[in-house]
Order: structure tokens, then sequence, then C-alpha cells
DNA sequence: GCTGTAAGTTCCATTATACGGAACACAATT
DNA sequence: AATTGTGTTCCGTATAATGGAACTTACAGC
């Protein structure tokens, strides 16, 4: 009964679950590859591949292996420019950044991964779609653990329900007992942290937002090295991080709220 | 017997369709008015609405107009990260920026669209994703009339033909008649232009690009304002762009055909 | 070369799934 | 309170997805 929650709707989650099969993998994945990891027969799967190959989401490289289709740049071009919260958000990003000097991030929550929907920083030499889109867990990261912060108790322990912890630094919380803890702290201080526990070396400061009802939670971030950034710098921005989610909560609130 | 053409691949193409609509207004979308342009009932409208929303590929906003999902940016972020001719080809696009100190563009062609992979520029001031992904007709861009100049005959023909020409600047090519005469042109110099066709003030150099057996064509390309880029400084480029364009194959022969 | 095995593709009767009309809620507007 | 417009749910029907099996390639070993 736990889990039998078929969670797939109907032809169109079938189809995204190819999607994702092709997109989780890091190796080139064959026709059979696919076939082994989904659980559908060879006719059907087939059928299903070339419909997403027609339709742009899948290629086929010269090798045989697929990767996903550039329809999906195009759809995801038009799904970042007009974000309406991205947007929103963005000029309070530039000025938290002005303001530190370091990369801000902002990240929304979805299910119990957080997606990267913007990012400043001074040299943008990095390149934007190697984090836009990304995705990272919500456990080890600033902006995941202030989102989580924002949702209600009974969502909040629903989705942490979910998460299989996984270690990746000495620094990264290893249950949701320890999780829990730190979301109960950031909710009383305001911020929350992230002190190398998704990545060495990595540090952040990061502050919750949320919609009215909180059905929709996010958070911004500052992110720099730890040797440029020690915990006093670190925890004297967490006043204005806070000051940045609060002026985009303000704003959406005024923006979106009567009517277009 | 011309428009017949069902071009919907069953239940996920009608899928895409909605958030095609939704992607290509401008203005957002409310229920009913993604109702109007669909040709489909309230009740089944509804449901592929609701589908696409538990997807993650469809977003509802506060004012029940609706939006481009995040899940496309997670996707996209992959599909960019993971493709194979893109990361063959970023190299060859920092050295041509290096040689020009100008904007470089690469482009693969689909259908009668250009849509752009990368782009390198000196100050990375402008978001990335306002061009990566983007597209741009075939037609009026040095990249799409470089693309299509890769075409077997047939192909190019059968594509123009489905091409509705419009007026973006004074330059722009008015008809098939003056892209095939371009085109032909293309073929023996090598290099295509773009001489403010379609943004004022914009000009570019272009090369195209092709596999084996031309079933994949696209472009690179450098860009620039005209009051810097004068049409001589242009056509001093058009080797170099050539020789970007002939590495990048040369790279996915060895690099791609025999096995991964 | 030929044979055997695996990979990829097509076909078609069956059945599950998407369809869509109509009835039902819920706002706003008068 | 009545009315119009907008969004949601239901359910019998028809369509479209299913998946087993047969059919091609491609590629190995002999």
């Amino acid at each position: 009964m736990d889990k039998a929650k078929e969670n797939s709707t109907g032809t169109l989650g079938k189809a995204l679950e190819v999607l994702n099969i092709v997109a989780s993998s890091s190796a080139p994945l064959r026709f059979t590859d696919v076939l082994k990891l989904s659980d559908q027969p060879r006719g059907t799967l087939h059928r299903q591949i070339s419909n997403l190959m027609e339709e742009g989401l899948l290629d086929i490289n010269r090798d045989h292996s697929y990767g996903l289709g550039l329809r999906l740049l195009q759809l995801a071009s038009k799904a970042w420019s007009s974000n309406q919260f991205r947007s929103i958000a963005e000029p309070h990003l530039q000025k938290l950044h002005e303001q530190t000097g370091e990369t801000v991030h902002l990240g929304v929550l979805r299910g119990i991964e957080v997606i990267y929907l913007d990012k400043v920083e001074s040299r943008q030499s990095v390149r934007m779609y190697s984090q836009i889109g990304n995705t990272a867990p919500v456990y080890c990261t600033g902006v995941g653990k202030a989102a989580l912060s924002a949702l209600p108790d009974d969502e909040l322990n629903a989705r942490i329900a979910q998460i299989a912890f996984q270690r990746f630094t000495s620094n990264t919380l290893p249950d949701a007992k320890a999780l829990l803890a730190e979301i109960k702290q950031i909710r009383t201080e305001g911020n929350a942290y992230d002190r190398e526990e998704h990545e060495a070396d990595i540090c952040c400061v990061a502050a919750p937002i949320h919609s009215h009802n909180r059905h929709f939670v996010a958070g911004i971030s500052v992110t720099g090295p730890v040797y440029r950034i020690t915990p006093e710098i670190l925890t004297s921005w967490a006043g204005i991080t806070r000051a940045a989610a609060t002026a985009i909560m303000a704003n959406m609130a005024t923006q979106l709220s009567p009517r277009a």
C-alpha cells in the first residue's frame, strides 16, 4: 500500500518516464538499454520513442544512442523568459549581488528537489545552462532548506519522508531528524545555511520565499568559496538576504494578486 | 489535400499542442483563452491541462493564467549539457570568438526554424536563456541560410515551401525566389551573410555545418553591430568562420562515427 | 562465406484509455 | 437575487495505446 502509488499520468506520464530515463543516465543509452530500464514491452517502447522523436523531444545519435531533443530547449527558453516569479525576483538578485559581490541563486522547490531558476555572478564565465534548470537535493542546499522551512508542517513531513538521504560531504545532514532540527532553527532565525554540505569548499546563506498560501515555496541564496567567505562574513549577509527575500514577496503580492 | 496533414502524434501531440499554445502567446492565457485557441472540447482540454500540470510541464499562476512549467528547465538543462554536437563545437566557438572579438552563435536547423544551441560573447551581461533555445526564422539569419544551403535540393525546396515570408527590416528577403538565389550564392562562396535582415544594425557572417548524409544541418556565425563591423571586416571573417565550421565537422566525423 | 544470436522494426486483434457531451459548482457582474 | 461567464466533474462511448508475435536487419562466431 505504500509503494503501490503508480504516479503515471496516463500516456503522457509514460512518455515522460522515457524522457526521464534518457535524461537521468550519464552514459548514452541505446534502444535495448532503455528497454531494460523501462518495464515496457518492446513494441510499446518503440512506438513511444518514435512519437517522442517525431515531436522533437528525443533525438537519436549516429551511434543509435538517444539524447534529449532540441524542442526542449525551445520550450524551456520560453518557460524561463516568461516566468513571472523570475522576472519579479531578478532586480533583487542583482541588488543582492552588488551588495555582496558573490554569486546569487534563485531556486524553487519542486517535490524534493530544488530547481535553479536564476543566477547572478560577476564573471559569467561558467555556462548558465550548467546551472539554470539544474536540480539539487533539498536537504543539502541553502535554498532547499530555506524553501522547506516555509512549508506547512504536514507538507514538510510528507516531503521529508520521501527523501533518500545521501552523503555528499562529511557535513551533509545524514537523516530526517537532523534536517528537521535544522528546519526548526531556520524558522526561528529566518536564514538557512549550507556549510560545505553539498560540495566541499562551498558555503551559502539563504532565505525562504513563499506565496500567500505556501503552496509555492522558493529560496534565494548568496554562495561562495569558504576560503573567501568566513563564517562571520556569511552570517553578516543573513540580514540582506532576508531583506531581498522579503522584498520579492512584497512584489509578488502587489504584482500578482488582484489581476493581470 | 495540402492542409489536411494532421501532424499530431496521438495523445502526446495533443498535449504538446497545448504547450505550444501557451508558449506562443505573448499575453498570459486563462483556461478559456486556451480553449478558444485549441479546437478541443472543454472537458478534454481540462484533463489535458491537468495532466500537463501534474507532470510539471505547465504551471498555473495566481491569476489563473498558465505558464510553462519548471520541469522543462530541468529537462532542457540536461538536453543542453549532454548534447554531443554542442560539446564538440564549443572549443571552436571559443576560438572563433577570440579571433574576432565578437559574438559567436551556434544554431541548428529544425523544420524551418533555427534553434540557437550556444553562444559565446565577451561580456555575458545578456542572459543566456534569452538566446540559447531561442528560435528564429531560417530565411533572415546567417545561421539559418547557411544551414539551408547544406540541405539536398529536394529537402531544401520542401522546407522553403513551408515558409511564410515576413518582413522584419527593409533588407529581409521577401520571397522564396530571393532566398533560393542567395542559397545558390552561399553554396558557391561557402558563406552566408545577414546584413540587417532580421534586426536593424545587426549583421553577421555564417558558415554551414552538416553531417555525412545531411540529415542534420547547422550553422555557426559571428555577429555584431554594423557601426563596428564594416562590410570589409565582415567579409574578412568569412575564411575563419568557414574554417571553424570545417573543423567542427572533422571532429564530428572522428568522435561520432564508428562507436561510442 | 554461412549460421546463430541479438538488436531493431512492423503488424494487428484486444482492451485500456482518452474523448467529449452534458450536468454541476463557483465566481463575478447586474 | 438573478445572470453570465468561467472552471470542474462525470460517465458511456469510441478511439488510440497496448503488447505479443512475426519480420528484418546487423553483427558475432565458426
